[in-house]
DNA sequence: ATATATTTTTTGTTGAACAAAAAATATTCA
DNA sequence: TGAATATTTTTTGTTCAACAAAAAATATAT
């Protein structure tokens, strides 16, 4: 996960994480309308400069670009939730199945877990999520394709604009840790199938409730498209 | 494969597309520079919405964008090949051996196949090998997932880049079109084990034969970045 | 001939302008 | 009143012109 680092760069760069980090701080919420004119202002930027960014963001899945009407947050919908997911179970499976036990990787995977420990002890329960998502970021490294690992990294930003609707105690109290603790036991074990079903259950698990508390969210809050 | 469509749509994604043709049909060629000024002279379009454009083909891996020096067409590289390879290998064969038997793009399959037998007994191995991209799609379809679709079909274009280098007759006289055929047998047999196995025996052939072209014409061809 | 200074070209970035589409508002008519 | 229509306002789409900064090309000096 060294994709953009805090580095100077160009402008373009700079802004677009700069967004991102707006989106996934919830400063910017899915649905919202990010108006050229006000956050090109606000930002201190060229609307040229900012439109620019709005096609990279867009292209990662972050922002929706509706012609003529502008670009709004993207809102996780079911059925993206669903396509997510799917992905997920394909991917991280497979990687995990087809991995070399001795990938580099596996140390991303135990530092996750125990920053996952560590947080959860602490009562941050951000924290814990954060280890989460990179627990299974480490997961697709064991594939060793650079492009599967930008393809998912996106898949995971936007899979957390769906989870930022989400502080539900139901949601937030998971068996994440265990879950992870236990298929890193199975993987350095070498029990590379019994781990990658153990993923998978994970996996179809989390979607459904993930599912279940976004649809409850949704009848609650009356009008969502 | 209804992405894009010959639409009105917006002036960007005209453009788009209108450059992504001048790369597969080998107008523009891997490692040429597309200069701002000239580019955009001659599209008639402003250098600002060229920019937009270059932002978009930039994310999807057909151009390459080097901060202060340009943008270039990608330049598939070595490691590239063998990443593309190692995605396709991981989502094209699961999404086969996980196959619902009477999904819908059964029948994009059949079609593939029909069209590539027509285009070889027509000479037309440019055709072929079309049809044989639409195969390898139709089969990415079975998986069900719309990110796993529009990622594939970057991933695709981006290897066209490199199929564009090679008219070496050895890579043209690839067994393609029985492989398929043996392939979708497999497949309305029921045995998906097996057809997943011929597929992935596919896979790994075809980029051991990619490479070996690939890397006697690089080291023909002098420099070489 | 190589290293250094100078000029030229190209990209990065901005601001202003205007047409066209969409949204908001006012107006008309049953 | 209330729905349908006309009008105004706002916003996006697109272009152009300008200039700073970086890179590339060229000239100059040692």
């Amino acid at each position: 996960m060294k994709s953009e680092l805090s580095n100077p760069q160009t402008l373009n760069d700079r802004m677009a994480e700069l967004i991102r980090q707006k989106i996934v701080h919830g400063e910017f919420t899915p649905g919202q309308r990010l108006s050229e004119t006000a956050l090109s202002e606000s930002l201190e930027i060229s609307r040229n400069t900012l439109r620019e960014v709005f096609r990279l963001l867009t292209k990662e899945g972050l922002l929706k670009h509706e012609p003529n009407r502008g670009v709004f947050v993207a809102i996780p919908s079911i059925a993206s939730i669903i396509d997510i997911y799917r992905v997920r179970r394909l991917i991280e499976c497979q990687a995990l199945a087809q991995a070399y036990p001795r990938h580099p990787a596996k140390k991303h995977l135990r530092d996750a877990v125990e920053m996952a420990l560590r947080c959860r002890d602490a009562g941050d329960w951000q924290g814990v999520g954060t280890a989460n998502m990179e627990f299974h970021m480490a997961i697709v490294e064991l594939a060793d394709s650079e492009r599967l690992n930008v393809m998912f990294s996106h898949l995971l930003a936007e899979l957390r604009l769906a989870f930022g609707l989400l502080n539900d105690p139901e949601f937030l109290h998971m068996p994440y840790v265990e879950m992870n603790v236990n298929i890193l036991e199975l993987f350095e074990a070498g029990k590379l199938q019994e781990a990658a079903a153990a993923l998978n259950e994970y996996l179809v698990h989390s979607e459904r409730i993930v599912l279940a508390v976004y649809a409850r969210r949704i009848s609650d809050s009356g009008t969502a498209k």
